[in-house]
DNA sequence: CATGAATGAGAATTCATTCAT
DNA sequence: TATGAATGAATTCTCATTCAT
């Protein structure tokens, strides 16, 4: 009975929820949880506000959505620069730098980080994604202290401090008139500052 | 009829317009923006929410205010102990370890200041706040790269990372089960991160 | 502080609130649960949306009122009639004719009686509200088993019945155009019908 | 190109329109007409939403067909009964009882019968079912009278009456614990009384 | 000047109906 | 002809702001 959900079709919705979820990502980044409504996601991807809610259940899971899909792509690529050989610490300043470049090209991921959510159930996930966010940075600080190479120190904070301390001197240049020279030195300066809050001397008593 | 505003009528608005901030930054420290409505505002201040409109114009001028005059409190402080005499190291430790401990007992305020922006007007407060932030302990930073004893390091930066690596790692115990004990050795490390951060060695080319 | 609440604006909102019920009832009896949207009845009353949501917390608090109100008008007056001296029979008349007159000057009671619930929380309280109703018309039914002047039968099962036989009838003829002369006879018939469904002969095996 | 509309086809037409008027009765009967959505037909029938509109015009129109389509089996049946040998107490009793007993299987629907209008076109076909039931008891009864079986009586009234007493104590035990045993003591209860109801002493003056 | 009832725009969500494929 | 994605009006409920008392 059931026709054949034609290729073109599967292609058009695959298409369709992937613009909203693109859409809310964009609106989140320009104006925070607050700006993306439901009404404007629908507008700014071309559909009516009925037609979200055949590709998500509702608005927190769409935001939960937006939150992990980009917390995961960037967590797979910090644990394939953290895989790499080398030291610890030269892993530890690739993978601050890239991250740090990629946020600065679109600083989508920055803001979903800190924004604060309009529900209890995307505020449980976000707090979720910074975790899984600080475990990649904790891999790499573990494997530094085990061969001595940095200090010992508690690497839950170190972590905490290393994703703060960027998404901070990340989040400040928004404003579109940021030139690009200026980023390479700001990525340079993370980079360091990270690099030697972990690696420097330990506290002498 | 009589136009002249008697001293104790004076004191009894400077007394309300004192007891909505406070009821305003204790609503915004519990709960977040979220749960400061003007009606809760008005509830917890015992006013009526038509008083709060004679003595703020808009939510919005509220809450910008109530942000203002915690960072004004905060690099107040932090100025005071910044000036003591004292190695920049040592000022600065105290610094962060000054403003963490007051962070952990209201830790939605720390977050307050780089949260989700209710409003445009409310955002823009927000990063002028992270700005007087910075430049407090710009001012440490200086003083320790002129005498040496930081290497050369580019200090809007680091003011930032410092900022930022604090705020993650405060923010993360929101959870009210954190015992006591564990604070403090949350905020040793915080404190030992920023301290390594600034005055590791410089990166060996 | 706090001004005195004036006993004109006490007057004030007691009268909205009591206009809401009322206009929340006429919809209900005119349309049925479905016509009563929030909207329609705000508009009846005379008030925004919102206002009714300082009056009563949800819709279907709401209906609940609506309906219970109703009931317990009801069941007072039928109480009241029921322990008037006399034969049972007598007093099930005249709490039958008594019932059947005032639903026939106005039918929202036999409707909201009837209506199917819209909201869990409704419904649950329409099935207490039938069962209170029942309740009053048992205790004449027992007290007229116990002096043989009825036969012996289930008071529940009865008592249900003469509920559903006048609601029933009364509800048909809602229409506007049935003449005074005709209601006499019909209240007439259905007081006769219960009368001689309770105390008709046994049947016999 | 053909346009002969095959033998096959015009079965196949026949038997999916049966099995959406299945399906929609299944429903309201499961959960009133509240859990009969056009989406939740169509799944039940294994056909598409679109689908329903070709075999019926509106939500409305499938709803009354539902409601006159059972309304005429139940008639139907009611008339084979009354039709039989018997005195007419014999053969109204035989039609209450075979009546509640299938009443009791779906309870919904009977309460669809007099339940709340989803739609005044609904409502319309409604108040033409219950018309019809009551003429289906009104043939025995004016039976029953014209041989001197039954008392005078206005046969209108008491067939409304006796519709709503069984259909009233039927509603009631929606709960699915109800045991089977109680029904046959419910069943018989309720036939007692419309029994002695019609056939009871007239009132004496 | 204080009050808090009232406003009303706007939010999320549902669902009968349509129409391109 | 069948499909089911898309529509969009309607629903309930929230809350910053106003204004009669």
């Amino acid at each position: 009975m059931a026709y054949q959900r034609s290729a073109l079709m599967q292609e058009r919705l695959a298409e369709n929820r992937e613009r909203i979820l693109r859409s809310a990502r964009a609106l989140i980044a320009r104006g925070g949880f607050r700006e993306a409504s439901i009404t404007a996601v629908a507008a700014d991807a071309g559909l009516s506000t009925g037609a979200i809610y055949r590709y998500f259940p509702s608005k927190a899971e769409l935001f939960v959505e937006v939150l992990t899909e980009a917390v995961r792509r960037e967590c797979d690529i910090l644990r394939e620069i953290i895989g790499r050989p080398g030291t610890a610490g030269q892993r530890l300043r690739a993978a601050v730098d890239s991250f740090a470049r990629r946020a600065l090209e679109g600083p989508y991921l920055a803001y979903a980080f800190i924004a604060e959510p309009t529900d209890p159930e995307v505020e449980a996930a976000r707090i979720l994604c910074r975790q899984e966010f600080s475990e990649v940075f904790k891999t790499v600080l573990r494997q530094g202290i085990s061969t001595g190479e940095f200090p010992r120190q508690p690497v839950d904070v170190s972590a905490a401090c290393i994703v703060g301390a960027f998404t901070e001197a990340l989040v400040r240049p928004v404003a579109p008139t940021t030139p690009r020279s200026k980023d390479e030195r700001l990525i340079e300066a993370i980079v360091d500052f990270c690099a030697r809050a972990v690696s420097g001397p330990a506290r002498q008593a």
